[in-house]
DNA sequence: TTAGTTAGTTACTTTATGTAAGTAATTATA
DNA sequence: TATAATTACTTACATAAAGTAACTAACTAA
């Protein structure tokens, strides 16, 4: 019927943040840097997936991935000024989902 | 580690965004009420998807299904004031697919 | 030496999505 | 009066994505 006539780069945009974790990576990357093991533990993804969005994101300039030298090393997940710049999108959906939705079991 | 401290509602909210094909079925229902098999048409969904999506969709009352008995019969499908409060959502998205992502290729 | 932590990876299972064909009701065409 | 076409789906089956659990490597602490 119709072709497809939606601007390729929000339908990028879309693809990215209807991939699932994605979302809930840059909502806890939002209140700071974040370890590997702390953005695990605090959202329930399992660690297969949660290195395969990082590696995506980082690839698509979105994360940034630090290496400290520390005894043990530690490496920090945060946000580029590209991923920053999502936060009103999540701010929408947070505001949205405080009018809209009850919170419990529905 | 950390225990999920995230609110339940927006969990819900990121949820329901994150699932494929949600975000432009909302895309699309916001430029009017669209038939079945335009929206398939538009956005190269699966039906077997589509119909999935849509019967979520109108169990969480974000959109709505209309049966007009023309002949032959005609289903149109429309966001409810709770799916047209997600609008900012899309529109801040779109804001920035346009500022932060090249329109060819990459 | 044994156990624990961090940042992953690998192999395997389950779930989600895609593909293609089918259905039921109706209309249009030869 | 068949035959084909349309709309709004559903069904069966194949492939892709995500979950689970165990493993690795480098190091620390007891």
């Amino acid at each position: 019927m119709d072709q497809s006539v939606i601007c390729p780069r929000f339908e990028k945009a879309m693809g990215m943040m209807s991939q699932r974790w994605t979302g809930l990576v840059i909502y806890q990357l939002l209140t700071g840097p974040k370890r590997f093991c702390s953005l695990e533990s605090s959202m329930g993804i399992s660690g297969r997936v949660l290195s395969e969005r990082l590696k995506d994101l980082e690839n698509q300039g979105i994360v940034k991935r630090e290496v400290f030298p520390d005894t043990p090393v530690r490496i920090e997940y945060s946000l580029t000024e590209k991923g920053l710049a999502l936060q009103p999108i999540v701010k929408e959906l947070e505001k949205w989902s405080q009018t809209w939705l009850a919170n419990d079991s529905d």
